[in-house]
RNA sequence: GGGCGCGUAGCUCAGCGGGAGAGCACUCGCUUCACACGCGAGGGGUCGCAGGUUCAAUCCCUGCCGCGCCCACCA
């Protein structure tokens, strides 16, 4: 017997290590049946898991559960990445602890010590993954740096080099002055600040006391100027074109020269140009062979390019010299407040400084080409539709990928220098030394490249280089390209434009047919969690609170695409009670001994009630999988959930007790058969969403059957709705709906008779009435109505049974008249009011001539309804009015 | 500056050209033999504002107001 209560915690960890144990996860790359793949988006691996995972997850594993059960050879490829900086960051940390920094250790036993971390602390995400119960093959579990994935990362950047689609270049890049190395665009924060627009005023060369006054933001770069533009329609400053101003404290002459990027509108109109500390200025330093004076060192402090009293100064402090430097010689002519955007390292925290560095780049314009064709055309689709118009924005505008980071621990760049500086890209060090040879004609020394490759890189690859290519082994040939992506859209251009790119250049193909997009999660106020804000709620908090699959049921629930998910603690409450009473469902029918039959045949029911659930559950898995089928897992969740609680427990188990207990013995075991094929049925749809209850229900309700429920196929049943049952179901929920009203609405005291007569046609109510004998018992029974006659049934106050066999019951002393007079009253005019409106629908012209017939057609019986209804609640009135 | 999304019941959100919905919260009544994490019955909304298209607009179009997010080389 099921316990009372549903222990999650111990059930949980139970069939988690039984279907892990058992293989239930695995995919099959033998099998016959079509694959249905998802690559799980490797977290770090430095990660743990937050709500934001817990829903990707979910979701990732409801699609996997629920495609599996289908009967497809379901993939769900695992892993973890290797979060470069992150996790270089992490083992910093723990050496600070020590004392030491990375440098005593040396690069490769730093990189020893992160793989020792790694092995050591790198397993808690996908511990914790398990107690979401997620459900990938974890004997496939793959890793960035492995030694297969390192291999695809050196065997595509050798193949993009040879294409000339890497390259290695100077250029400016986004410098992290903490972590001394350069990072990607996507890499940089803006943050809004009101900073300062200083008016500088330089002095014109051979001209005493005459000046171009020019505005900036970063006085500190000053140093290294290299010219003054202004836009050659400036009337201004015409005359000035072509000649020199000299850059104070430097006392450097510095050309004054004609560019378009100079902006009349802005500053004085005039603007300082620092080719190596401004993107802007890089580009008209090119324009016009300007020098490029790098003044910062590795720490974003001053080099010795700038004057002696300047030099290792930081370049806040810097700034501050400079400005008071200007305004003592007479030089600054204001200061104004200026509103703008300052970059800043998402990891580091500082600000990014532009710097002039020698650099490896992916030629992604090229590569985005055929990416973006491949969704124009739908080769692959975004869920929602919307976010392809953000994809395509950024990949028409895409700029080179900087790829190389000045860290330690990542894929070092396969690419080694000869002693005159020629480049040996390979992919083994003896490929490279045999390149040398060739080129120097006899043995040279090799240098390895220092750099690693962004961690994108590796992820880039994931949905190939994890089946095992560049091998040609057969995963690759049946999991790709994968059925869909799950991610957040955060990650849109780190890493799903990144995988489109490399998928379709080493594959041929795109890397998955469909891309859904969730939403993040907020906390219930819509605010985004962080540490800082203190808002953060646990999901395994949640877990050990809840269950498992109230969390996980959750998150499907509030799944709604293209909307911010508000995680709320009472919602996980909710769906808590929803387990529980499933459960307690699941224990009456026990008591009830709902066994599943073998060979039970659900099209073979006779009972009315019985074929209705039979055709209403078919129905349920029917809309389940639609929904599913276009990632609405809202939708999914709450038709689960409402034919559950709202049409399994609280009407089909409420017409199944008066069987149970009835007389007629074909008609029970027919019930009790049905009910446990329904709950089967329930459970089976319900377990990608609620993985552990159903998984447990299954087991005890039926311990002798072979296989869990996460082996059992879905069938699917060619049974349809059953039309005729459906509305005799229909006539007898609205029935009992209307008892239920009128007894509430006249307080009906407990026990108290109430006369309840029924009006219908009278030979058909006659047949029904008898169909229905035993749900018109258990209605007298819950309603504590009382029936004279099984065949002079029920229906609310003061009706009137029409035809030969009427019985009249009477109403007065049961219920307040009055009360009742008034109550028929309203609901007449509202029924009035409805017609009314439908009236001037089919009266409009118009209406008639355009309206499709199936739309008119419509109205009529809209208005018929009405009208019955009231006709029969004014005769219920006059009968009244008589009494 | 460019782009995207959102304003529907007190709250969180579905719906999206022809009858305003769900969950939670609220009110009332119930120790009914699966379940009080429950059962039953209710109250509550000019569907942000203003125009337009249409026989018909919460739904489509335009503008405005408010909120959120993303991108950008905003001296």
């Amino acid at each position: 017997m099921l316990d009372k209560t549903y222990r999650p915690a111990e059930v949980e960890a139970k069939h988690y290590r039984r279907w892990e144990e058992s293989g239930a996860f695995a995919a099959d790359v033998r099998s016959s049946a079509k694959p249905y793949t998802i690559m799980m988006p490797p977290p770090n691996v430095t990660g743990s898991l937050h709500m934001g995972h817990a829903l990707t997850f979910t979701l990732q594993d409801v699609l996997i559960r629920h495609h599996r059960m289908r009967g497809l050879d379901a993939l769900w490829q695992p892993g973890t990445d290797h979060a470069g900086i992150a996790t270089q960051m992490v083992v910093e940390r723990q050496l600070e602890a020590e004392g030491i920094t990375r440098h005593d250790l040396g690069r490769d036993d730093f990189i020893r010590r992160v793989w020792t971390w790694k092995e050591e602390s790198g397993g808690t995400i996908t511990r914790q993954l398990r107690r979401l119960g997620a459900s990938p093959d974890w004997g496939r579990e793959r890793f960035t740096m492995d030694e297969g994935l390192s291999r695809a990362v050196r065997k595509v950047f050798v193949d993009l080099h040879r294409q000339g689609l890497i390259y290695r270049d100077k250029r400016l890049v986004n410098w992290d002055p903490r972590l001394h190395t350069a990072i990607s665009d996507l890499e940089v924060e803006q943050r809004e600040v009101t900073g300062s627009l200083w008016y500088f005023r330089y002095p014109l060369e051979g001209e005493e006391g005459a000046f171009i006054t020019v505005a900036t933001t970063r006085p500190e770069t000053m140093l290294g100027d290299t010219a003054v533009a202004v836009h050659p329609d400036d009337e201004r400053y015409q005359h000035l074109i072509g000649r020199r101003c000299i850059l104070p404290i430097a006392e450097r002459p510095i050309p004054i020269v004609a560019d378009a990027y100079a902006d009349p509108e802005k500053g004085s109109g005039a603007v300082k140009i620092t080719p190596a500390h401004d993107f802007n200025d890089f580009e008209v330093g090119r324009r016009h062979g300007l020098a490029m004076i790098n003044v910062l060192d590795r720490d974003a402090r001053l080099n010795d390019a700038v004057p002696e009293a300047y030099r290792g100064l930081d370049r806040f402090v810097a700034r501050d010299r400079v400005v008071a430097e200007m305004e003592a010689r007479g030089l600054l002519e204001k200061i104004a407040d200026n509103p703008m955007t300052v970059p800043y390292g998402d990891r580091s925290g500082v600000v990014i400084e532009p710097w002039l560095t020698d650099q490896w780049f992916v030629d992604a314009r090229t590569l985005a080409g055929p990416a973006l064709k491949a969704v124009e055309e739908g080769r692959t689709v975004f869920v929602p539709r919307h976010w392809e118009n953000t994809y395509y924005e950024w990949m028409r505008n895409i700029q080179p990928w900087c790829i190389s980071r000045q860290i330690w621990w990542g894929h070092q760049v396969p690419a080694w220098y000869g002693p005159d500086g020629t480049i040996f890209v390979a992919e083994t060090e003896e490929e490279a030394m045999a390149a040398a040879l060739a080129h120097h004609k006899q043995p040279v020394e090799l240098v390895r490249d220092q750099d690693v490759l962004d961690t994108w890189f590796s992820s880039a690859l994931w949905p190939f280089s994890t089946l095992g290519w560049p091998e040609a082994v057969p995963e690759v040939a049946r999991y790709y390209p994968t059925d869909v992506l799950v991610t957040g859209f955060d990650i849109i251009f780190f890493w799903v434009a990144r995988m489109m790119m490399m998928g379709i250049h080493f594959m041929g193909e795109v890397p998955f047919r469909a891309i859904y997009i969730h939403a993040l999660v907020r906390d219930e106020r819509g605010q985004k969690m962080s540490k800082s804000k203190g808002n953060v709620i646990d999901p395994l908090g949640l877990i050990d609170t809840y269950g498992c699959d109230a969390v996980r049921f959750t998150l499907a629930a509030l799944a709604a695409p293209g909307r911010d998910i508000r995680m709320s603690e009472a919602r996980v409450q909710g769906y808590r009670n929803f387990s529980t009473k499933l459960w307690n469902a699941a224990r009456f029918c026990q008591m009830n001994e709902c066994a599943p039959v073998p060979g039970f045949a659900p099209d073979a029911v006779r009972e009315t009630v019985n074929r209705w659930i039979i055709g209403k559950v078919l129905d349920t898995g029917r809309r389940v999988a639609e929904a599913l089928a276009a990632y609405r897992f809202n939708d999914a969740a709450q038709i689960c959930h409402a034919f559950t609680w709202g049409t399994f427990c609280d009407w089909y188990l409420e017409f199944a007790k008066p069987i149970f207990g009835g007389a007629d013995a074909d008609a029970g075991a027919e019930t009790r058969a049905t009910t446990a094929w329904v709950l089967d049925r329930i459970l089976t749809i319900l377990h990608p969403f609620m993985p552990f209850i159903t998984e447990e229900l299954w087991e005890q309700l039926s311990p002798q059957r072979d296989g869990r429920l996460i082996e059992t196929a879905w069938p699917d049943f060619a049974i349809t709705a059953d039309p005729e049952a459906e509305a005799e179901m229909d006539w007898v929920v609205t029935l009992v709906s209307e008892v239920r009203s009128v007894r509430s609405e006249m307080n009906v005291p407990p026990g108290a008779r109430i006369p309840l007569l029924l009006k219908g046609a009278s030979a058909t109510t006659a047949a029904r009435l008898k169909t229905y004998r035993d749900l018109v018992v258990t209605l007298a029974r819950l309603e504590r109505a009382e029936v004279a006659d099984a065949d002079t049934v029920v229906k609310g106050a003061a009706q009137v049974v029409v035809g030969e066999a009427t019985v009249v019951l009477p109403l007065a002393g049961v219920i307040d008249l009055a009360q009742e007079k008034a109550r028929l009253t309203r609901e007449i005019q509202k029924l009035e009011g409805e017609i009314a409106k439908v009236d001037k629908k089919l009266g409009n012209e118009g209406f008639m001539a355009k309206a499709p017939p199936e739309v008119v057609e419509e109205q009529r019986d809209r208005r018929a309804d009405h009208a019955a209804a009231r006709d029969r609640l004014a005769q219920a009135l006059s009968r009244i009015a008589a009494e």
